[in-house]
DNA sequence: TGACATTAGGAAAACGTTTTCCTAATATAT
DNA sequence: ATATATTAGGAAAACGTTTTCCTAATGTCA
């Protein structure tokens, strides 16, 4: 293996020079750069990024701890992170904790030792060891899909775009409206989507029905036997709003398992804009998180916070209500 | 920070004792031990990764390099590897190419900076750059979804597998039959499912039909457009192979948009067995691929690579066919 | 009891960088 | 021409570990 030693001794020069010239850290005179540019040309050096982490203190390396990357929708957003990450020079270490605590403890005690320069996490709830940890290693932090005063936060708001989605289901005439929420144990976006339907219902005055509302937890088969719930309760619903757009197409399939149709028979409107909703058929009508670019957000939050810089502590991005075929206009 | 010279000084023993109560590396009499324990409780000491990989000359993380990890497809892979990574444990460092080649050597010397022990690469395809890249690097490698001989892969016998596919398409009673491909220009997975479907309607003594063959990329949208170019040529076919559920998703909704039904009058088999086709109506019929398990099993098969145990180059894993509703038997 | 083997634990070098502190040479001002 | 400021570049310490090589103490055997 090279080192910037053998670059030193084949320019003539000392390894504080090669390091000037690879960091440009310092002018070094037109012959000498030369020297140490071919030398190094001629080698295929490159330098070793641990020995320079170890003494700088930083690994250019971002954290990243999720419940469930194979879920399309955290796979979005690790997108938007790996790229933000990477435009600004940044490796990115991934973590699943298959939805367990004590494994993403572990994990933010591995990303500690490897000194990563920051965390981006987008999980189920903020434990309190999150807290004592974060306490305790000031490691830099950023949380996805919250709204915790106590932290950095990437979201949209969840409140709101739940009250818009449902008060357009209302606007096209429809009043026996069902509801699938997920994860109301906990403060953020699933109990947020939760307040925002029943806002909805109550400002436009329509009573909402218990047997209309059944719980999930944004996955597929949850939306599925959410809604199964319902149906075998009453069939008397014409729409449904559902947390996610996961727990919507498990609504759907559902819905036709029953031999209902959608919209005809029960519109549907999801959560989310996952890449599948535009190309199912029907496709989804459902809000549209910019996932992606809370991703890329989540890591310009990180950096600011990383450099010590003022910022935001909440931070809310742009939603809007994606207008497609799964709801449709009740005549009277 | 503490360091393992505080807790030697703590503990009234040299760095080399505590380094090696961390490590087990060396007996160490009961009291040292205890004393040692009780500093790093006391301090919540977390010894330097960085520093030890310096040393060490490894970093007990693997490079994962992918074209884009926002399909569902990679994302369960990654998953898997993720999972095996850190059962054995190594962390992950990821890299999302977007099929971009000169991204994909632009993190392959990053990694290499940053000292993984080894990568698993899953590209479009494996340009020269790689293989002058792996040469001259000696970095463990391996690929998954390929059969290169030059290379240690891990992967399904897409060529069986396919052909599977469509002989029970003609069992079914199907004979105008179409297929929807990608990436030709690849020695691997796509070029074998199209030679699986071509063996197929060989065997059984059928005529292709230049008219119902259209390639994709492996996209919803691309198998959207290649069924749309197939059925406003000809609507005289039954039942169509699609070299990928995605491909498959996009066809079926292009059948739908021409007023047609799935499976009545026509038959859709995909490929891989996405999470999705289950849950999607009619459910897919496809051939299963153990995705998650490739993931487990490349990284198995790196580990190996870095211990320089002899181990299989070419590394396969049973795929099945998963029979669903989206395929009907044609009567007579 | 004496000779030797085994053991626990310390001192210090090593890993490959960056950076502080120097020094010698050159440039600038008087 | 002299005094001072500026510059390029070198020597060596530092980062936090691991490990080699020692040494002193203990255990074992005849």
């Amino acid at each position: 293996m090279t080192t910037i030693k053998d670059i030193a001794k084949i320019a003539h020069v000392s390894p504080a020079t090669v390091s000037r010239i690879l960091n440009g850290s310092k002018p070094v005179s037109a012959d000498v750069r030369e020297r140490v540019e071919s030398a190094i040309k001629k080698t295929g050096f490159r330098p070793n990024n641990v020995a320079r982490s170890l003494i700088l203190k930083r690994s250019s390396t971002l954290g990243v701890l999720m419940t469930d990357i194979s879920n399309i929708y955290y796979s979005k957003m690790i997108r938007g992170i790996e790229q933000a990450a990477y435009d600004n020079g940044y490796a990115i270490m991934l973590a699943d904790s298959n939805f367990d605590h004590e494994m993403e403890l572990k994990y933010l005690d591995l990303m500690q030792e490897k000194c990563v320069d920051g965390v981006i996490i987008c999980t189920k709830e903020i434990p309190d060891q999150f807290d004592e940890f974060f306490r305790k290693s000031k490691m830099p932090v950023v949380f996805t899909n919250r709204k915790n005063p106590k932290y950095y936060t990437v979201s949209v708001d969840n409140y709101k775009m739940a009250y818009e989605a449902v008060t357009y289901l209302i606007d096209n005439g429809h009043e026996k409206i069902g509801c699938i929420y997920a994860h109301l144990e906990d403060l953020d976006s699933g109990l947020d989507r939760y307040e925002g339907y029943k806002k909805a219902m109550k400002e436009r005055k329509l009573k909402r029905n218990p047997l209309l509302e059944a719980e999930g937890d944004f996955s597929i088969e949850s939306g599925y036997n959410a809604m199964n719930k319902i149906l075998t309760s009453t069939q008397d619903i014409t729409a449904v709003f559902a947390a996610c757009d996961e727990m919507a197409f498990g609504a759907i399939s559902c819905i036709i398992d029953h031999n209902l149709k959608v919209p005809d028979d029960i519109s549907v409107i999801g959560y989310d804009d996952i890449r599948y909703a535009e190309y199912f058929r029907p496709s989804l009508t459902t809000v549209h998180q910019p996932i992606y670019e809370i991703g890329v957000k989540s890591v310009q939050v990180l950096l600011n916070l990383v450099q010590k810089k003022e910022i935001e502590k909440r931070n809310l991005m742009d939603a809007s209500l994606k207008i497609r075929d799964s709801v449709r206009m009740l005549s009277k």
